[in-house]
DNA sequence: TGGTCCGGATACATCGGACGTTTCGAGGCG
DNA sequence: CGCCTCGAAACGTCCGATGTATCCGGACCA
C-alpha cells in the first residue's frame, strides 16, 4: 500500500483505538510525519483527504484536530458525493426518500417537542399568501429538515438531508413551481404538521407518503413520456446555495 | 478559500459541468496544476482527497481517471465514515436499518429475478446443519446484501451496506451467537426468502421487520440494563474483513 | 507472420527544504 | 487591569530532484 494510504489508515486507527478522541489535537505535521516514517508532503495528502470527509479539521496557525465525529457531520460527506451523481440516479434517491421521509414523520409525531411543533407552525405561517419561488424553496427545505431532526435520529436526518439536496438542484424545482405543484405541496406540509401536532404517527406517515409520492410521480412523468427532452430539464447542476464542503468549522465560544 | 480547496472545487466542477465524464482521464498533474495555477504538491492533496471518496482513481505510471461515479461506489465512502462512529450511534444505525431493510425486502419480492431467488435459496441450503460462527456471519452478510441488491435500487443497497458494517463489528455478533439468537435468525432468513419467492411484498416486509427488530431488541437489552458492562462489549473495533477503502480499482479485461 | 522481450518515454510517488501566512499567547505599556 | 505588540508555533504553498510503476513500440526470434 502506498505511503499516503498507510498514513490515512494509521490516523484512522489512532482514532478507532481511542488514542485520538474527538476534539483532540494531532501532533505537529513534522512530528507526526517523522513518527509515521514519511515526509511532511505525503502526510499532508493524508490529512487533506481526512479533512475532506470531515474526520479532521485543520486550523492554520493553530493545529490539526479530530472533529466531533458526529454522525451528522460525517454524513455531510455524502452530500458532496451525491452532488456528483448523474441525473438518472435522482429517481433512485427519490425512492429512498419515499421510504425514509414517512418514517421520519411518524417518529417526529412521537418525539418532536411541542415547542418545535410550534416553531414549525410559525415557519409555515410566515410564508404568507403569495410567496416568491425562492421563499417557497427555502421553506420547503427547512420544513423537511426540521421534521427529519424531529425524528430524534441524527443519522436518519443526515441521510435525508443528503438525499434531498440533488432534488432541489437543477430545474426540478422550477418545473414544479411552473406546474403549480408547489401550492399543493405547501398544503400537504400543513397536513403533515397537523398530524405531528396531533401525535398521530400513522397519519403523519400517510401524508408524508402522499407528499413525496406526488413529487416523484411528477418527476416520473417528466422523464418517461418525452425521453428526448425531459432529461435535459434535469441536467443543469446549479446547486441550490449551501455550505461549501470545505467551509471552516470554528470552535464554539 | 485555500488553494487546495479551490482545486477540489475546480475538479468537482469539471465533472459536474460535463467537461470530465466518468472514465475520463485528467490532464497530467503538471499540466493540471499549471492550468489551475497552483503547485503540483497542492494539486496532489486535492487529488488524494477526491481519490479517498472514490471520485478519482489514480494509477501510478498511467494517469488519473474519473471513476464510474456509480452510487454504489461513492457510497463506499460512507462505510469509511461509519467506521469511525462511536458505539452509541449503533442504535441509530439500527433504527434506520429497521426502516430500510423491510422496504428493501418488499421491493425485492416484486423485482428480484427468479434466478436470483434460486441462488439465495442455495446460499441458505449450503450452510448445512451446524455451521461455524464464521460461516453463519458470512451467510448473514451475503443474505442481506443480496436482498438489498434485489430491491433494484443501488442507492438503497449501498446505504444498507454501509449501515450494516458497524453491526457486524465488535462483539455484537459474538454475543448473538452465544445467546443462540443466530439460530432463530437463520429461520427468519428462510421466511423472508419464502415470501420473496411467493412474490408477497407485505409478507416479506413483515418478516424483515421481525428479523431486524429481534436483533435491535437484543441490542437494547444489552445496552440498557447494565450500563457499566454492556457498552464495553460493543467497543472493540476489529472490523469484519472487508475491502480496504484504498483498494486498487482495476480496469476490466 | 506472429509472438516475446526489452528499453525508453510517461506519469505518478515521495522526499527534503525553503519561505509565506495565520493564529495564539506571553509580556510590555498605558 | 485592560489593551496592544510582537515573536514563536503551526499550517499553507512552492520548487526541484529522484524513485517507481506502467505503457508502448521496436527489435528479435521461431
Amino acid at each position: 500500500m502506498a505511503v499516503t494510504d498507510t498514513a490515512i489508515e494509521a490516523i484512522k486507527q489512532m482514532i478507532v483505538s481511542g488514542e485520538l478522541r474527538p476534539g483532540d489535537r494531532l501532533p505537529r505535521e513534522n512530528d507526526l510525519a517523522a513518527r509515521l516514517g514519511l515526509s511532511r508532503n505525503s502526510l499532508r495528502e493524508a490529512v487533506k483527504a481526512l479533512a475532506l470527509i470531515r474526520v479532521l479539521e485543520v486550523r492554520q496557525g493553530d493545529g490539526t484536530y479530530v472533529t466531533s465525529l458526529d454522525p451528522a457531520l460525517l454524513m455531510e460527506t455524502m452530500a458532496f458525493v451525491l452532488d456528483l451523481q448523474q441525473d438518472a440516479s435522482v429517481l433512485e434517491f427519490f425512492e429512498v426518500r419515499r421510504i425514509l421521509e414517512p418514517a421520519a414523520a411518524a417518529r417526529a409525531a412521537l418525539r418532536m417537542p411541542d415547542a418545535e411543533v410550534a416553531a414549525m407552525r410559525a415557519l409555515l405561517d410566515d410564508l404568507g399568501e403569495d410567496p416568491s419561488a425562492d421563499d417557497q424553496l427555502a421553506c420547503d427545505v427547512e420544513f423537511h429538515r426540521l421534521i427529519a431532526i424531529g425524528s430524534g435520529n441524527r443519522t436518519l436526518a443526515s441521510i435525508l438531508e443528503s438525499l434531498r439536496q440533488p432534488t432541489y438542484r437543477a430545474r426540478i424545482w422550477r418545473g414544479l413551481t411552473q406546474t403549480g405543484a408547489v401550492h399543493r405541496s405547501l398544503a400537504e406540509h400543513r397536513s403533515i404538521l397537523d398530524a405531528i401536532a396531533a401525535r398521530e404517527p400513522e397519519v403523519a406517515r400517510a401524508w408524508a407518503t402522499v407528499h413525496i409520492a406526488g413529487v416523484e410521480r411528477w418527476l416520473n412523468e417528466m422523464v418517461s413520456p418525452e425521453p428526448d427532452e425531459a432529461p435535459a430539464a434535469l441536467r443543469t447542476a446549479s446547486a441550490v446555495s449551501r455550505r461549501p464542503l470545505n467551509r471552516s468549522i470554528r470552535r464554539g465560544p
